[in-house]
DNA sequence: GATGAATGAGCATTCATTCAT
DNA sequence: AATGAATGAATGCTCATTCAT
C-alpha cells in the first residue's frame, strides 16, 4: 500500500482492513505507521540485493551480466518504485528513517565491494566509480519503470541498450 | 518551505504566515496547496535550465564545460533537493502534477537537443544517451548534496572527478 | 461538561457539539482539552472568590457573616463539585495544571489575608489558622453538596449549624 | 499504580506487567479495572481505620491522642493521597463505586461512634461534630501531604500544631 | 483584493476487554 | 488457573479549504 499510495496517502485503517485483522493488532507488530514502512523497505532492499547478487555472480560475459543486472533491476524498480518514493518522503520528515536508510546503503556498498572483488579480482577500480554506476542504474531503471522514455518521445529499447553498454564496459574493467 | 519540510510536512498556514498575508489570500492565488508546489517547482526548473544553458554554452574545452555543468548542477540540487523530493511525493498522489512534471521534462529534452546541436553539430549521438547522462548527473549530484559519499565512507572529491570525466567524454562526442 | 462527566469522561466532540461550533474551532480557542479545563476552572475560582469576598465584607455580626460564607460556599460547591473533581484528576496527570492550581491557591490566600485585615485589624491570628478554616469549609460544604450527611444517616442541618458556629468563632477572633 | 498515576492514568497492561501474570489473569480476579481500584481502596480504608483505632485507643492525654491521630492520618494520606484521588475520579463516572464509597464511610462513622463511646462515655457530642472533625483532619492532612503549606508560603509545623489543638479540644469534650 | 474565523472530514493511536487454547 | 494475541470502539487533534464580510 505504501508502494501504491505513498506514505502520507496510506491509511493505517486501510492496511489493517486488507490484512483481515483489527486496528489494534497492527500496533502490536509495529510501533508506528512509520515503523511498518521501514520494515517494508528493509525487506525490499534485502530482496533487491539478493536478486542482484545472483544476477552479478551467475556466469557469463560482461555483456550478459550487464543485461541481467539491468533487467533484474528494472523489474524490481518497476514493481517497487512507489515504495522507494514513500521511503524518500518519509525520510524528509523522520530522522530515524533517514538513519536506517543510510545504514542500508552502507551495507549495499559493502556487498558491492565483495562482489567486485569476486568477479574481477586485482582491479583497482575505485568504489566511487561503482557507486556512480549503481546510481545511474537506479535512476535510469526507475525512469524506465515510470515510463519516462515514452513520455519524452524516446525509445525505451535504445535507452536500455545504452545503459547495458555502460554497465558492461564497467564490468569489463574499463 | 516545500524544500525544507516536504509536501506533506508543509502546512498552508505556515506558508501564509511567512508571507504576512491571510489564509484566504493564498487561495486567491493558488487553487490548491498542490498548485503552489507546482508553481514553485516550475520556477525552479526554469532557473536550473537557465543556469545549465549558460554552463554549457560558455566557451571552453569539454572538460571545462563538464566541470561547469557538474558544479552548477551540484549547487542547484544542494539548495533545492527537498523541493524536488516534495514534487516526487506529490506526484504519487496527484496525476495532474505527474503530467506537469512530464511536460517540463520534455521541454528540457528539447533544450538539451538544441544545445547539443549548437556545441557539436553533425554528431549522431542519440538523445537517449544525453538523457541517460542527465539522469546520472541529477542522481549523483543529489547524492552528493545529501551527503551520501560521506555517509558511505567514500570521497566526494573522487566522485565528482569521475563524474566530470564521464560528462567530458560525452561532450567530446565519444 | 467537565463538571458533569469529569475530565476523562468529557469528549471534546461533545463539548463542541453543545456549542454549535465545529471541532476545529475548539482548537482555535484552546491548545488542548486540558487548556479548556484550566480555563473553566480559573473562571470558577474567580467567581467563587468574588462571591465569598462579598459574603465576608457585607456588614453583620460574626454569626451572620459565617452563615453567609457557609451558604455561599455551599451553593458554589454544590453546583461545581464535579469541576473541582475534574481538576484534581487532571492535575494527577498534568504538571502544568498542578502549577496553575497552586498559583490560584496562592492568590486566594493573599485575598484571604486582605479580607481578614479589613474586617478585624490588629488581630494576630496566624494565616495558617485561616487556611485550616477554609479547608474545613471547602471539605464540609463539598460533602454536603455530595449528599454525604444523608448517606451517613446524619442531619445536614446540624452539620451546617456546627460549621457556621466554628466559622463564627474564628471570625470573632477567637 | 492507581496511587501514582490515577484511575485514568493507570492502564491494565501496566498493572498486569508488574505482577508477572498475563492480561487475562487479571480479569479472572477482577471484573473490571474499576473493581481492582475498589478492592485497593477498600484495603486502604481498612488499614487506615485500624491504624486510627490504635491511635485513638492507646492511653494518654487528649493532646497526646490528638497528636497520634494527626500524625497517623498524615502518614497514611501522604502515602495514599493518589489512591484516594483516583477513587474520587472514578466515582464521578461509576455509580456503583460511589455506593461502595458511601458504605465504607458509614462503617467509619459507626466505628467512630464506638470509639467515642469508649474514650469518653456519657458525652452528648453529636456525631455530626465528629464527622466535621474527621473531614477537617482528612483535608488538612492531605493538603500537608501534597505540600500545600510550602507552596502557599505557610509553615507546615504551625498548621500541624493548630490542627492538633483543634482535635485535642474536641477529644476533651469541649 | 484581502481577511481570518469557521469548518469537519480524516487519521493515528490507545486501551479495556475477550476468548480460544 | 493461566495465557496473550486479537479486538475495535473511542478519541484527541490536524489541516486544507471555504465564505461572509
Amino acid at each position: 500500500m505504501f508502494n501504491t499510495f505513498g506514505y502520507a496517502g496510506t491509511d493505517v485503517r486501510r492496511i489493517v482492513a486488507a490484512t483481515g485483522y483489527a486496528t489494534g493488532t497492527f500496533y502490536k507488530h509495529f510501533a508506528d505507521k512509520g515503523a511498518a514502512l521501514l520494515a517494508a523497505y528493509e525487506a525490499w532492499v534485502v530482496e533487491e540485493w539478493d536478486a542482484l547478487r545472483d544476477a552479478i555472480l551467475a556466469p557469463g560475459s560482461p555483456h550478459e551480466r550487464a543485461e541481467r543486472i539491468v533487467s533484474t533491476s528494472a523489474d524490481l524498480h518497476a514493481r517497487w518504485h512507489g515504495l522507494r518514493q514513500a521511503m524518500q518522503s518519509y525520510m524528509q520528515v523522520n530522522d530515524e528513517a533517514a538513519q536506517t536508510y543510510r545504514g542500508l546503503q552502507q551495507r549495499q556498498i559493502a556487498i558491492l565491494g565483495d562482489l567486485r572483488a569476486e568477479i574481477s579480482p586485482g582491479t583497482d577500480r575505485p568504489p566511487e566509480a561503482d557507486v556512480l554506476l549503481v546510481m545511474l542504474i537506479e535512476r535510469a531503471v526507475e525512469g524506465i519503470a515510470a515510463g519516462e522514455p515514452d513520455a519524452l518521445g524516446l525509445r525505451e529499447a535504445t535507452m536500455r541498450r545504452l545503459l547495458v553498454g555502460m554497465v558492461a564496459e564497467a564490468l569489463a574493467g574499463e
